[in-house]
RNA sequence: GCCCCCAUCGUCUAGUGGUUAGGACACCGCUCUUUCAAGGCGGCAACGGGGGUUCAAUUCUCCCUGGGGGCACCA
């Protein structure tokens, strides 16, 4: 590594609003990768500078998905750092400090409009068809007037004071130069009357006291980019690099949000992805190789991940490509992890009990094995698999018409529970062999015969291979179910 | 209304001043098989429109259209 160069800095700063969600989780996926890829920090801050919309509950939410997705941080929460605290909130007076600063130099001032004075001209603005800016009317307040002011109880807000002429130019490293006309931005707040900061206000300090290199977010920040740069200018800060991800939208085309369904991480948690499937997904979310490569470990993500790579159009969030990732995901892993993943799904619709003996663990790693192929969410399992559990699991209607409902099939049943039962063991082979050859004794076809038997065990048409299930089912548990359709007839 | 961004199969995308425009998901066949999956094989399917530049534009440029984002004492 160059020692001359700065080391890269990067940071996630969420504001904790709401539940942690996938465009969320992409923008600190694409900082943390950078981050990785360039051997830089990458820094988690919470912006928790709305008093009111902030919520202690989702910045654990921001923590705790970050930490399941694996994206970890070098400093920030809980890990904390040289250039903390990481929470805005707690870092109030840093804000106060630079806005009277930039007040001192005439760079900002008082404002005492009322936010009803001011959404009255913004209406009137409108109407007539105007931008609806700021107009600055406190930007030169004589001292009476001030005065006045402050005797009505009236709490000001800072402002700054944006330069009326000229162009701020943004240099993005995705998008290149874009250049905004000063004169279209009004003054902006930069404390409000409570003295806690804006957005765009605190985002400048601290990403210039937390010496941020690459500011990486989203692109509905673009077009705050400007203001910001006055600011850095305004403080003679040096400004950082910028690259502004596109959004990811909903199957409409609009930026995904809960009207496109569940867009929260830790609902993709509890229906059962894994965390590293989300990840790759999202990775592809606006990067790509250019050999179109879908699947990466970590190792290869991080060394292949570059910014320049990045897309600038924004990507529809496709649910089918990340099921297909997470059955692909899940089909990898070795049956027993797949199990123990399972398990949480089994206790919690009462399938196994909290305790779990080790035949039974066992049990669920040979069914992890058998249904790793048909799962693509973890709770699925639950569905696919109940039977194995339930000695009283339901058969389907439509399995029991197509399947059961054959006159030969309670002779089928009788004969094959004949044979199991004189069976020395149970297993595999000895299964087939003698189904097989129960097949070829009455001239059944190979059909004709596993097809009632599977809905006999099972209750259903579809599942895995018949002897495997039934050796994991047992002997004594096999012929309990035979028994149990063949009293079915009977009615 | 104003400002900014974006534009290749349905979706995620690769790609080039001359290509049979490539891959992946989805979808549809076929195959394997006791079923369903998984797997294998194959198929369908795209350069938004109009000007320019050029011998040649999907690629460069302009306009339009479409979509998105922003214009808060929210971030």
């Amino acid at each position: 590594m160059n020692k001359n160069k700065r080391e890269i800095r990067v940071r996630f700063a969420p504001s904790p609003t709401g539940e942690f969600h996938l465009g969320g989780a992409r923008t600190a996926l694409f900082n943390w990768l950078f981050a990785r890829h360039c051997k830089g920090k990458f820094i988690l801050r919470i912006e928790d500078t709305d008093a009111i919309r902030s919520k202690n509950d989702f910045s654990q939410s921001v923590i705790e998905n970050l930490k399941w997705l694996g994206l970890d941080w070098n400093e920030g929460p809980e890990v904390e750092g040289s250039y903390g605290p990481y929470f805005q909130s707690q870092r109030l007076q840093i804000y106060k400090k630079y806005a009277y600063k930039l007040l001192e130099e005439g760079k900002a001032y008082f404002c005492y409009c009322t936010q009803e004075e001011l959404e009255e001209r913004k209406r009137e603005k409108q109407k007539e068809g105007k931008p609806p800016k700021y107009d600055g009317r406190c930007r030169n307040l004589s001292e009476e007037e001030r005065k006045h002011f402050k005797e009505e109880g009236r709490k000001p807000v800072v402002r700054f004071k944006v330069p009326q002429e000229g162009i701020t130019y943004v240099e993005d490293l995705l998008r290149g130069k874009i250049s905004f006309e000063n004169k279209l931005i009004g003054d902006f707040v930069l404390l409000k009357s409570d003295e806690t900061p804006t957005y765009n206000f605190a985002n400048v300090i601290d990403d210039t006291l937390m010496k941020i290199t690459h500011v990486i977010r989203g692109d509905d920040h673009l077009s705050n980019t400007p203001r910001q740069i006055l600011i850095y200018q305004a403080l003679n800060f040096q400004t950082p690099q910028f690259a502004h991800l596109s959004m990811i939208l909903g199957k409409d085309g609009t930026k995904l949000s809960k009207r496109h369904g569940a867009t929260s991480i830790s609902y993709y948690r509890k229906k059962g992805y894994l965390p590293w499937a989300v990840v790759n997904y999202l990775a592809l979310l606006g990067w790509a190789t250019s050999d179109s490569q879908q699947l990466f470990s970590k190792e290869e993500l991080i060394k292949k991940f570059n910014l320049e790579r990045v897309g600038k159009n924004p990507a529809v969030f496709d649910i089918k490509k990340l099921e297909w990732m997470n059955g692909e995901y899940i089909r990898r892993m070795k049956p027993e992890e797949v199990a123990s993943l399972l398990i949480p799904y089994l206790k919690e619709k009462g399938l196994v009990k909290e305790r779990i003996e080790p035949k039974e663990k066992e049990m669920i790693r040979k069914i992890a094995q058998m249904e790793q192929n048909r799962l693509k969410v973890l709770s699925e399992i639950t569905d696919l698999a109940d039977f194995f559990f339930k000695k009283d699991f339901i058969y389907e209607p439509k399995a029991v018409e197509k399947r059961l409902n054959k006159e030969y099939v309670p002779f089928l049943l009788k004969e094959t529970k004949k044979e199991i039962n004189e069976l020395a063991s149970f297993t595999e082979e000895e299964l087939e062999d003698l189904l097989r050859n129960l097949t070829k004794k009455f001239s059944f076809s190979t059909g004709e015969v596993f097809h009632p038997l599977r809905v006999a065990l099972t209750g259903r048409t579809r599942g895995p291979g018949l002897f495997e299930l039934a050796v994991v089912l047992g002997k004594e548990e096999v012929l309990r179910r035979i028994d149990k359709t063949l009293a079915m007839f009977k009615n």
